[in-house]
DNA sequence: GATTCACATAATAATAAGTATCAAAAAGAA
DNA sequence: TTCTTTTTGATACTTATTATTATGTGAATC
């Protein structure tokens, strides 16, 4: 945990940024919440918790900035709030997602399962590929059971 | 195209609503914009040109009711608006989109390839697909060209 | 034909996510 | 220290979308 915080900060410095305690405390918080898809809201809260004095417009910041930098994913569901997703280390491409229309979870699929699609898309449409975003829609495991 | 109004007018009537003008001005845009991925306000303009007393309220609770009866897709490629495409006739599945990063432009694939994929999905993490949204970012044929 | 009645509409107010602004604080550099 | 740059917090603002509400409309019933 505290590596990957390391690395983070070697990122932003990197591009000259810095890890401030501000940046930092939002960090955690993406890293104790990885699991979640949280909106910059639900960040902003769960900063505020340890960091009562956090604006959130610095949170926003923070998140722009991770964007930019790749160390977070900015996504959409289509529920008109962008939610913000911590990349795996190294991963070169996006993961993608299994949104449950019956209870709304989402879940994770790490692996890359397109790079047979890729490879013909990138052939037959001259397209160079540089990142995806795949998202299934769907009834999940739990809400299957539920039945 | 005056068939495919009124196959769209059926499944508006299938479920109870009708093609009012208004509606059926909406439609029109869509129609004749199939190539585009209008945002609700460019639908608005379209529309209002050849309705000009149309309100932009309408166009948007036309739009919600298109999506609902699967006759649009509401897609957001990340900019913070949604967009509306008239889906294919007949297809099951939303079709992908190439989203360039250098110009912007919105191409689209029809072709579904993602059975393999959706296959693997299914099975291995028990979860029932009923849609998806795939799309690819990189640089389109046109831009490689330009360099 | 007049009268209901449910549905649609236009206009506009309200909401909410996200951004811009700006003065003050913090962190370096000199 | 003093000067400069970066970052921050508060808040005003923008913009897409939704809710509200009063009005309109067309089919169905009287």
């Amino acid at each position: 945990m505290e590596s990957r915080i390391d690395r983070i900060k070697k990122q932003l410095s990197g591009a000259s940024y810095k890890l401030t305690p501000q940046r930092e405390a939002t960090v955690r918080v993406l890293l104790e919440n990885e699991e979640d898809h949280l909106s910059a809201e639900d960040v902003f809260l769960l900063v505020r918790e340890k960091s009562p004095d956090i604006g959130l417009a610095t949170v926003y910041r923070t998140l722009e900035l991770l964007n930019e930098l790749n160390v977070v994913d900015k996504i959409q569901f289509g529920d008109g709030v962008s939610r913000y997703d911590l990349r795996q280390e190294g991963a070169a491409h996006f993961h993608h997602h299994l949104v449950c229309i019956e209870c709304g979870a989402v879940d994770e699929i790490q692996e890359d399962l397109l790079e047979d699609v890729e490879a013909i898309v990138e052939k037959k449409w001259n397209f160079r590929i540089k990142d995806h975003r795949l998202t299934f829609h769907g009834i999940c495991y739990r809400c299957q059971e539920d039945k």
